[in-house]
DNA sequence: ACATTGAGTGAACATCTGTACACAAATCAG
DNA sequence: CTGATTTGTGTACAGATGTTCACTCAATGT
């Protein structure tokens, strides 16, 4: 995982993930088929245990009555990623990296987030009567803002100076402005 | 440049290049010192070239008197990236991508570009009175926006089908839920 | 207790890689 | 035309790479 940090998945050898795992070329095709079926996996078991932490954090908003908001949502999403950096290096690196399968992967995951995302605010009592296609644009708006936040968060290796707060503000402001437009944006419909 | 469409750059050998260029290895040398350099050169001619692609469309709006809205300069963005394919898959796929200073070549045009659309808005009349930094940040809402619309045009590979109509269509919702939601974050502010 | 299986080994291969070096051709300035 | 500078050539080398094959070894279930 360390290896793949900080070059493109594309460029890393079987040979070098084989010395990495301390193990003899070979012995890596016990595991998996081709370096894009290692790719694959890495995807989706990234997306799992993000996934289940997701999961965990609202549950966690809802025991202390708490609203899932865009705010805390991202909180929980940025704690997750400095836990787990090597990985979404990996999925933000990849996400429109060189290999296809491995793009898909990651597109098939992210589809996936923006549909759950769609169904909470579905349940909001402003956004009732938005049409299903509607919702997921919004949601995959701020799928694509979070992201972003990721991604930046990520790329400047700044690490603890001001940078880091500065893009939770601004991101938090982007969201607050998608919000403000969504609230508006009913109304003009119906 | 076609070398580049389709593989991390970081994957690509000088030896290809060379190849692809009808040129011995060593000859490579004579043009670039490095693959990194050749990729911050790609970089910057690209950008080069889009800037004034888009600076040629807003001219032509204003001698036909119209407004440079949102849909008429994605809509020019997203005639340029089609012309010019290989580049763009280039740029979003490096713009994360492996190499420390193509990324940062990459986010400095970016940039550029989101000072330059900060300053455009600051002539809207409804956002007069936005602080420098909130322009920005709403800039860089609508340039990320529309950067995702051209990543997701170039990574459907279904070419023609209506795909493309479809994204062209969710982002310019998600731009006029964006600039609804600016148009409502301005009053509580003072 | 023993055969079966999953995981790791080691040698070997043909091929590709970056770069060094001395040399040739082409372009250009005066 | 001539001399200089730029661009390209050919050869060479040490090292890395993917994949093959026949093998060992330890764990497993019965």
């Amino acid at each position: 995982m360390g290896l793949v940090a900080d070059r493109s998945f594309g460029s890393i050898s079987l040979r070098e993930v084989a010395r990495g795992a301390g193990i003899v070329p070979t012995a890596f095709y016990r595991h998996f088929a081709s370096m894009e079926d290692l790719g694959v996996t890495l995807v989706e078991d990234s997306m799992r245990v993000l996934r289940r932490t997701l999961r965990e954090g609202r549950r966690d908003l809802a025991a202390r009555q708490a609203l899932p908001t865009a705010q805390n949502s991202l909180d929980i999403l940025l704690r997750h990623v400095r836990d787990n950096e090597a990985q979404f290096r990996f999925l933000v690196r990849e996400q429109h990296g060189g290999i296809a399968e491995i793009r898909r992967a990651i597109d098939t995951e992210l589809r996936l987030f923006s549909k759950e995302l769609a169904i909470d605010l579905s349940r909001l009592p402003d956004l009732v009567q938005w049409s299903p296609e509607d919702l997921e644009i919004a949601a995959e708006l701020i799928v694509t803002i979070m992201l972003t936040a990721v991604a930046d968060l990520l790329d400047g290796e700044y690490r603890g100076s001001g940078v880091e707060r500065e893009i939770v503000e601004r991101t938090e402001k982007q969201l607050v402005m998608v919000f403000l437009g969504m609230g508006r944006w009913s109304p003009p419909e119906r």
